[in-house]
This record gives C-alpha cells, structure tokens and sequence, in this order.
DNA sequence: CCCGAATCGATTGCATGCAATGTGAATGCG
DNA sequence: CGCATTCACATTGCATGCAATCGATTCGGG
C-alpha cells in the first residue's frame, strides 16, 4: 500500500549509513520551550520537516531511545511520532530495527506524477470556478515574488514560494479532501532528492506556467485552468524525469 | 483541514448520548486471542471498523478509559489509535473532553462526491490502459455475485461486494497513490449514514454501469472507462443526495 | 572449512503512574 | 434572583519500567 523499498532506490544517501549522523543533523531542528500538551504533535511536524527537507535521508535507521534524546523527550511521542509518519508512507517500520526513511522508486515518481496531474487540474478548475476573492490576487503576489528570487537565483526560496503557490491554488478550491490529498501529494514530491528548479531556464517556465493557471482562475474558466494546470504538471514531470535520470 | 463539526451534521443519532452504550455495541466486535506486536493495529482497525459500520456513531464521546477497559488493553494503544484516527479525520479529539466520531456535513459529501468522481474515472482510465491480466474476469464475477445478491436482496452483501468491486478497480490502476486516496474516500463514504443501494431501481442501475466500466476496460479504452466511471459517480452522488434530504 | 544451532544483546511494545489542565458545579456576593 | 469566582474532579499527556521478540554472533559439529 505504501510507496516504499523497491529495488530502484532514488536515495542520495550512500549505504550502511550509521543513524548518529542524520540524527546528529536533526538536533538543528529542535526549537526549545517545549509545550505541554503539544509535545507529539511537535515531534511529528519536525520529524516530518527534517525527513522532507533531506535532513534525514533513506537508509538511514531512526531508533526511538536515540530520537527520544535528541528531542529530550520519552520514548512514548517518537513512538507514536513514528506511528503517525509510517501512516504517512513517510517512513517504514521494521519490527525490531527501527524506522527508516521510505524511499521512493522510479515508479513511485511516475506514480505520483500521475495523480499530481489530475489533482492539481482538479485544484485549478476548482478555484476558477469558486474563484473566492483575492485570490488571483495572492497567487500573482506570490508569482511575482517568485520572479523575484529567480532573477536572485535564490533556489531555496523559489522552491519554497512554489509550494506556498501551489498550497494557494487548492486552498482556493475549498474542497477539504482534495486539499488534503494534495498536502500529501506534495510530501511525497518534496522527498525527491531535489527540486527540479535547479533546471536551466525552468524557473521562467514555471513563472509563465503559473501565470497562464491564473489568468484561467481570473477569467473563471475551469476548463482552460485545469488543461493550464494539467500542463504544468506533465511538463514538471518531464523535467523532474531529467534530473532524475540524467545526474 | 479535516471535514468536521459543520453546523449540519448528517449524524442519525441523536444528542447527548452517554459514550456508554456505544462503548457497550462495541464489545461485539472484540476478537480475544489478543497477539502481541499487534495490539494497537488491532485496536485501530476494530475502532475504524467500528465507526465505518456506524456502531459507534457520532455525538458519542470516546473516553480512553473506557475504551481500554473494553478492550481490555491499557491506555497506550486506545490513545495511539485514537490520534491515528484523527490523523485520518474519522473522530475529533477534543481536549479533557475526549475524542468524539466526526460528523460529515452535507458541504463534506458534495466535496466528496466531487473528488471521488475524478478519482475513480483516473482509476478507470488507468486499469482501462494497463488492463491486467485477470482484472476483467474479476470485475465480472463481482458484479456477477452482485446481480445474484440483487435478486435475494440481500442488501448488506451487496454493498459489500459493491465495495470489493471498487477495491478491484483501483488496485487494477497499479498507482499506490490513487490506490491510498481512494481507500481514504472510500472510509469517508462508508461513514455516510445508510447506503445507497437502498433506493428504489438503484441497484440494477449500479449493475449497468459497472458493465458499461468493464466493458470499456476489456476494450483498453481509457477514456471511454474514465467517462463510465465518472458517470457512474455523478448518478451515485445524486442518489446520495436524495437519500440523505429525502428521508 | 562450512554449516547449523543456541545464546546474547538490542530494540520495540505495552502497562502503569504521575503531573497538568480544562470543565463543571457549587457557593458567595451584589 | 443572577452572576462572578473558586474549588474539586475527571480526563488527557508524558515518563518510566518491564517483558517479549528478533537479529547477529559465536560456538560446536560434520
């Protein structure tokens, strides 16, 4: 049921990689002030952060006294942390090893890419149709935004700003389980070793792709905003595809 | 995020019901030989089950104590599993008040009709192109078993088979992602209070549409199964609608 | 030298206990 | 009689301890 340890790996990782390194990472990410009441919750959300931003890579094993440590917390949260997260397909339980990083396989990323497609064509023929006020508004702000730490060349924010892009765009659709559905879709993308705006001359694609779904959304044109958004997505996979399979 | 508490909930129980009772159907559905390892996934799945089936409805709060006692297990898996849920949006975990079975508002079932609709017909489409050695024959035999429960009338089966029809389909679709999406639409479905089958004609309606599905899978033509499948939603989700403002 | 079996260690799984917090009710005051 | 305030209880949340299970290693036999 779960997309994970398939032959094909598309780990960055090298192997054998002793857990201590990943976990040593993982303390960056500890906020202090720990609250009361919110102490799993809190564990989840950055064990989810460190596994999607890489910090914690495949092949890696995660073990409950060793996380519970570095979070200084008990064992109990991390176990049901992990719980949570393994529900997720995030990462894979092995009865007395520990967890581990799921990792994707190629098929996994056709897959998913797949889905993506007719959910984010979902999302924009959605929010054309609702098309709840401000948000053209918002998407061009974060558009512009974009275009802004393109010409910056800042990778990071520009992947980042891409997310918020997107997350816009299906929280405009109003639909609860899509916009659940699509969080989980962009979990699984996020794992992928790298973002493909690294890609010459993507970022301006992107930016235009972007654009021509908010026109569609401004107009009210579902049709035409769902085909923009379909085809943002298959070319995001043509590229995602290259920089998988040519590095 | 999760589709919860809207002012028209579509509950079928009434209010104010002591978590007692429903505590009490559920004792029922206790298998003993408790295995260890698997206490919690145990606990989990007897509770959704529980919920999908309606012996515990909503309205109804689900205190740990108590459900360990039934149980008969500690605390420790009855939280987990309640978090589990929450985490898939079937109960609601309100705070030193305990966890409560989520009601689905009729907003919720039109935004789940909506996204089912496309999921399944990209399920059709997708078993319709890859059309795996067997998937015709068992799709066949299923709606077969169907037609005959049709005839007995033997309502509980046939929704039951309905279901495993559905399950061939997309597991048919090869894509783990749209297989998970459509087991999580699936459990949203199966909370709505009474099925569908019920309405009058409606079952040899659902017996048609499924061959026209097939039928179009046997011929590998993607499209043609992708607009059966989401037809046959659209007629689903009307009835649906009658069902529920009807009665 | 290779193979099988038994033991040891490491790890997870669950039960229990304690602390914190919000709710509800009862009481006193205006 | 209504309202604010306070107190106590019920419930969840996390920490810790113990038991069970499985993998790895080592030892003995062929």
């Amino acid at each position: 049921m779960h997309p994970v340890q398939e032959d094909r790996a598309l780990s960055t990782s090298g192997i054998n990689n002793p857990s201590g390194e990943s976990v040593e990472r993982l303390r960056a990410y500890l906020q202090d002030g720990a609250v009361r009441g919110r102490t799993t919750d809190d564990v989840t959300g950055a064990m989810r952060e460190a596994i999607l931003d890489g910090v914690l890579s495949p092949s890696t094993w995660l073990r409950e006294s060793e996380l519970a440590t570095a979070f200084k917390v008990s064992r109990t949260p991390i176990r049901e942390a992990l719980k949570r997260l393994a529900d997720e397909g995030l990462v894979v339980k092995t009865a007395h090893h520990g967890a581990m990083v799921a990792a994707l396989s190629l098929e996994d990323v056709l897959a998913l890419y797949v889905i993506r497609e007719d959910l984010e064509g979902l999302a924009a023929r959605l929010a054309a149709v609702r098309c709840p006020e401000g948000l053209v508004e918002e998407l061009d702000e974060i558009n512009a935004a974009m275009r802004e730490a393109a010409e910056r060349e800042a990778v990071s924010e520009l992947s980042k700003l891409n997310l918020t892009w997107h997350r816009a765009l299906r929280t405009g659709a109003a639909n609860p389980y899509l916009e659940r559905f699509l969080n989980q879709v962009e979990h699984a993308v996020r794992r992928l070793p790298a973002t493909t705006l690294v890609h010459p001359g993507r970022p301006e694609e992107v930016l235009a792709e972007h654009e021509a779904v908010a026109r569609a959304v401004k107009e009210r044109n579902g049709e035409a905003a769902e085909q923009e958004a379909r085809a943002h997505m298959r070319r995001a996979r043509e590229i995602r595809l290259a920089v998988l399979l040519g590095s």
